[in-house]
DNA sequence: TTTATAACCTGAACGC
DNA sequence: TGCGTTCAGGTTATAA
């Protein structure tokens, strides 16, 4: 479920019952996550959350004291619900706010993680797991200029290199597949070997359809609390993904999948080169 | 230094 | 119905 828009939309999701509200409690159900849960995760409570942030696809949780890094890996979500509401399998994580509401981190698949970055270790994006980070790709960072001069010379396929997250973060396997079919290039070519107008096409196109998805995120944001809690995502605007053997929106050809570096990849044998 | 691959997990969907 | 296989939206650690 979650990549940059869907991060993007649960962290303007959860804010307004997190900012400025103490922290009652925390409670780890279960520690075993990609990495485990530290018990000084506690430190947090007792604080005020003063924002919540984004980087990446990590949300930050920050307050005076310290940090809660948290990332959804492949399946997790967080819920805001009342404490009463009950717990599901695989509710992992929980923070007990004021008034009786709750955020529970549910991650069948365990691939996210829980992370205290202490105030006294330093500035938050020099954490081991935020100082190596690409820009934002919606940042003014990340543009043309910037793309053009990481593809230079590159050997591996620029679905690879875009999906890399030392080279711009949040793209994902879903829009890494679609902004390459936006911008008419085939996945496996190699990213040192596009030319510049078309990199710039992508870089514009990298930017456009994490903008559009970020915004159907949002109409989801009133389901936020809904009892089953899944942020509604929106495949009627996917191009290509998962659409393997039905007919390209434009040419009409077949969609093709291949196996990139073992993730599923969606492309169209006509319009993309 | 760059690139490719294995590993971490559970559950849903599918085929037999 | 039940069992085995395959696949899934991410990222790091390790090997080549």
């Amino acid at each position: 479920m979650p990549e940059l828009p869907e991060v993007e939309t649960t962290r303007c999701g959860i804010e307004p019952y997190i900012i400025n509200r103490r922290i009652q409690s925390i409670e780890i159900r279960e520690s075993r996550m990609r990495w485990p849960i530290e018990e000084c995760v506690h430190e947090l409570v007792g604080h005020k959350a003063e924002r919540v942030e984004r980087r990446a696809k990590y949300l930050l949780i920050r307050s005076k004291v310290g940090s809660l890094i948290l990332h959804l890996g492949m399946s997790g979500s967080l819920r805001i619900c009342p404490t009463d509401h009950e717990l599901k399998k695989h509710d992992h994580f929980i923070v007990g706010l004021e008034g009786d509401m709750e955020m529970r981190l549910h991650d069948p698949r365990r691939f996210g993680a829980v992370l205290w970055h202490d105030i006294n270790d330093g500035p938050l994006m020099e954490h081991r797991l935020l100082q190596h980070l690409g820009p934002e790709p919606l940042s003014s960072h990340f543009d043309s200029n910037y793309l053009v001069a990481s593809c230079s010379n590159r050997k591996t396929s620029i679905k690879q290199h875009i999906m890399n997250s030392k080279t711009v973060v949040g793209v994902g396997n879903i829009y890494a597949s679609e902004a390459l079919f936006r911008s008419g290039i085939k996945p496996t070519r190699k990213a040192g070997n596009i030319s510049k107008p078309r990199l710039v096409r992508l870089s514009e196109q990298i930017k456009q359809v994490l903008s559009e998805a970020i915004k159907q995120g949002g109409t989801t944001l009133r389901d936020f609390l809904r009892e089953d809690g899944k942020p509604g995502y929106f495949k009627q605007r996917l191009q290509v993904y998962d659409r393997a053997g039905k007919p390209c929106r434009d040419c009409g050809q077949s969609i093709q999948k291949i196996v990139i570096s073992n993730r599923s990849t969606f492309y169209c044998s006509k319009c993309q080169r």
